[in-house]
RNA sequence: GUGGAUGUAGCUCAGCGGUAGAGUCCCAGAAUGUGGAUCUGGUCGUCGCGGGUUCGAACCCCGUCAUCCACCCCA
């Protein structure tokens, strides 16, 4: 009988038990703080309907999604975002919930495009919004979300960025070129990455070499974040409710300490095309090259491909695998506790009664634990242990059993600590443990 | 989707037309007798997969799959 070669689709991965053990580190702290902001889960099918994520069709997306015809005859594709499947559960749900309404959302979605380093076909979105308000407070709460969020993570120095696309939109208005925003805005976004000089070019194809002068000058803008929000308001003609509202923001990122992570970036504008007003992109400093690893923005009219109800809206959302990745670029050591705490090592088939008992009682005092299911050469069970990352191992072999003692060894320093019953063993071993956690 | 690079033992890689290699890991044994040193012996490879050229291919050619890089787009 011939073998079927085992393997994973192009983009797709497993998670053998580190990495998994990450990755869920990872997802509790965020469900931490988005908990902490105020934020409740919901979660909604893999599938949809076709229209209902191709919507009026974007050209992008649309060759990216993964679609099929169901078992029914249904035109059926897998969600490439939580965004747009959160704009269809408002439009239906808005009745039964409450505005504003503020959700996360953590779930894996499908991109059919090409791979490469922190970018793959299946991927974790970690999103977060709140609907139904359009304010400077529930922007600025977007913002401090991301930076309680990954700030949680103990991941390196970052930075978010911040936009606001009326702005710019004036400042084309008034150089009446609006009408080509979707091309300069994608030209501009590239600025970082292409450099200075072929950017120019670029949006002098676009334009012509003086308005590429202009448009350099507005993104390019220096200073503190508050000498460049003059300078742009400057440019586009003065205030308005979007300069206002870029300054509200950062007001209440300086009363909350946070200023030295936001930097208002003119350049940064983002590709998708339902931004009406604040976005933002977050960069690990020491890996720009990544790509942002938190990106989002307000959207006033999202719901409304499925209703007439009006649901402003403003969000984000991690990108997970390609925060992960660019943790092992950076060799950044994420410590996840809270697996396998103890090996009850098994030295004598006699003696399985005192490490199934021993078991329980660390179980019970909610330690985690497990004994050797076999009576192996004792190397082979350390060895076990060193694999799995269990940082202690309990001995009771034929000699421990006629002194009647237990032996808890660190297995990290090698030191062994005899104690004279279970119940003083399960107390120290809990204090120790308490200890590593705190 | 386009262009380029790569794909050899579990891992890191060498070999680049003539009988598959090294280090590491793993297994068994010696000594330790609650393991990181040392010694002895050993297992493991459809050379990504399929086809072609050749007396002969891991090595050349074509296709395919996967990974990485650039573009595109984006988390």
């Amino acid at each position: 009988m011939s073998i079927i070669e085992p393997r994973v689709l192009k983009g797709f991965r497993d998670f053998l038990p580190e990495q998994e053990i990450l990755r869920s580190a990872l997802i509790e702290k965020l469900t931490d703080a988005f908990k902490r902001c105020g934020f409740v889960p919901i979660d909604t099918p893999v599938l949809e309907y076709e229209e209902i994520l191709l919507g009026k069709g974007g050209g992008e997306t649309e060759k990216q999604v993964y679609r099929f015809t169901d078992h029914g005859g249904r035109a059926v594709a897998m969600r490439f975002d939580l965004t747009v499947p959160f704009a269809r559960f408002m439009a239906l749900h808005a009745h039964e919930l409450y505005l504003p309404f503020k959700r996360y959302h953590i779930a894996k979605v499908w991109r059919g495009e090409n791979t490469q380093r922190g970018r793959y076909r299946e991927f974790m979105q970690c999103d977060f919004d709140m609907v139904g308000s359009d304010t400077a407070a529930s922007d600025f709460e977007i913002v401090y979300t991301i930076y309680t969020a990954l700030s949680n993570l103990a991941i390196p120095a970052f930075t978010i960025n911040l936009n606001h696309r009326g702005i710019f939109n004036r400042f084309l208005a008034s150089q009446g070129i609006l009408d080509r925003s979707v091309e300069i805005l994608r030209t501009v976004d590239k600025l970082e990455k292409i450099g200075r000089d072929a950017t120019h070019e670029q949006l002098a194809e676009l334009t012509n070499p003086a308005l590429a002068d202009k448009l350099l000058a507005f993104i390019e803008l220096k200073g503190d974040n508050l000498t460049i929000l003059s300078g742009m308001t400057q440019l586009a003609g003065g205030e308005a409710d979007d300069t206002k509202r870029i300054r509200a923001i950062l007001d209440l990122a300086q009363a909350s300490g946070f200023e030295q992570s936001l930097r208002l970036n003119p350049s940064i504008t983002r590709g998708l095309d339902y931004y009406t007003g604040v976005v933002f992109e977050t960069f690990i400093n020491a890996m720009p090259e990544i790509g942002s690893i938190c990106s989002g923005g307000r959207y006033n009219d999202l719901a409304s491909l499925y209703t007439k109800q009006h649901i402003p809206g403003v969000g984000a959302s991690v990108g997970l695998d390609r925060l992960i990745a660019a943790l092992e670029a950076l060799e950044v050591k994420v410590p996840v506790s809270g697996y396998c705490q103890a090996l009850i090592l098994n030295l004598d088939d006699t003696l399985l009664t005192d490490y199934v008992c021993c078991a329980k009682s660390l179980r019970d005092a909610g330690i985690a634990c497990e004994v050797y299911p076999e009576t192996k050469k004792i190397q082979l069970q350390f060895t076990y242990a060193e694999k799995k990352a269990i940082p202690f191992a309990i001995i009771r072999g034929e000699t421990e059993h006629e002194k009647n003692i237990w032996v808890l060894k660190n297995l990290d320093t090698r030191n062994s600590v005899d104690y004279t019953s279970l119940e003083a063993l399960v107390q120290a071993f809990a204090q120790t443990n308490m200890q590593r956690n705190s």
